[in-house]
DNA sequence: CGTGTTTGACCAGCGC
DNA sequence: GCGCTGGTCAAACACG
């Protein structure tokens, strides 16, 4: 059944500062809303986006098929780029930053930015004195330290969460300010996936839904598991 | 009984 | 320093 078919806009956003005003690329493209979401259903999207970011091509690629891989350096990369040094054609101005747009739609988006460029300023190395208790909070400083890749994506459904072919755990749910909407905070259920989402609504219309990726995925789909798909194929899709 | 959701509490980071 | 906010945890709960 693909009678109906959800509108999704691709929103990023390019910049090499904190103070430079991104350039904000959007592409819109309806696709069933019974096929695997983002990530698959999304997919010639993204490669018609890198194909506008020469910026971005010329970066030194790991692989022949690392679009995935480039889309989805977002700011966090930025930030891993302090931790190995070795990201994103390195330090000083040679890298892009991929990131979501600095907008009234999504100023949660610009809050990550800007607190992954604080956390790079503040440099990382914290692993000092760790009380009894200390323990654990160690263990969610490491959990926020190193951030994952993120992509977002805005859809206009009646659903919350889309079907992208994988198997999600809800884990928090948040009212945040100036939404009359509570964002939702889901986790990979795969073993060793640390793959996280949240879904949120548009305060300007309910309709529409923020869906963020964090992480990429360690294994395929679990819907496209038991089908005989070119393994290949699917392996260039896991983030 | 296993799995997933809800929800209050907690913490870090940030702005003032 | 303090208050606010977002993100996460984990116990309690619901559901099949």
């Amino acid at each position: 059944m693909m009678s109906t078919t959800s509108q999704t806009s691709v929103n990023h956003s390019l910049f090499e500062d904190q103070d430079q005003i991104p350039t904000q690329m959007e592409f819109n493209m309806p696709f069933p809303s019974t096929q695997a979401f983002p990530p698959l259903a999304c997919h010639q999207s993204l490669k018609s986006i890198t194909a506008l970011l020469p910026s971005l091509s010329s970066q030194p690629a790991s692989s022949s098929a690392n679009f995935p891989e480039t889309l989805f350096s977002t700011s966090v990369q930025r930030q891993r780029e302090d931790l190995t040094s070795s990201l994103i054609g390195g330090g000083g101005g040679g890298g892009q930053l991929l990131s979501l747009n600095r907008s009234r739609l999504n100023p949660w988006a610009w809050e990550e930015v800007t607190d992954c460029l604080m956390s790079k300023r503040m440099g990382g190395g914290d692993n000092h004195h760790l009380g009894v208790s200390a323990m654990k909070m160690k263990k969610m400083k490491a959990r926020r330290k190193v951030r994952e890749p993120r992509f977002c994506f805005k859809t206009m459904s009646d659903v919350d969460v889309l079907d992208d072919g994988y198997k999600w755990r809800k884990y928090g749910q948040k009212v945040v300010k100036n939404t009359q909407h509570p964002r939702s905070y889901y986790r990979c259920t795969q073993d060793n996936c640390r793959v996280k989402k949240r879904v949120e609504r548009l305060a300007e219309d309910p309709r529409m839904v923020i869906t963020t990726y964090e992480g990429r995925h360690v294994h395929s789909p679990s819907n496209e598991l038991e089908d005989s798909q070119s393994p290949s194929e699917l392996s260039s899709f896991l983030w």
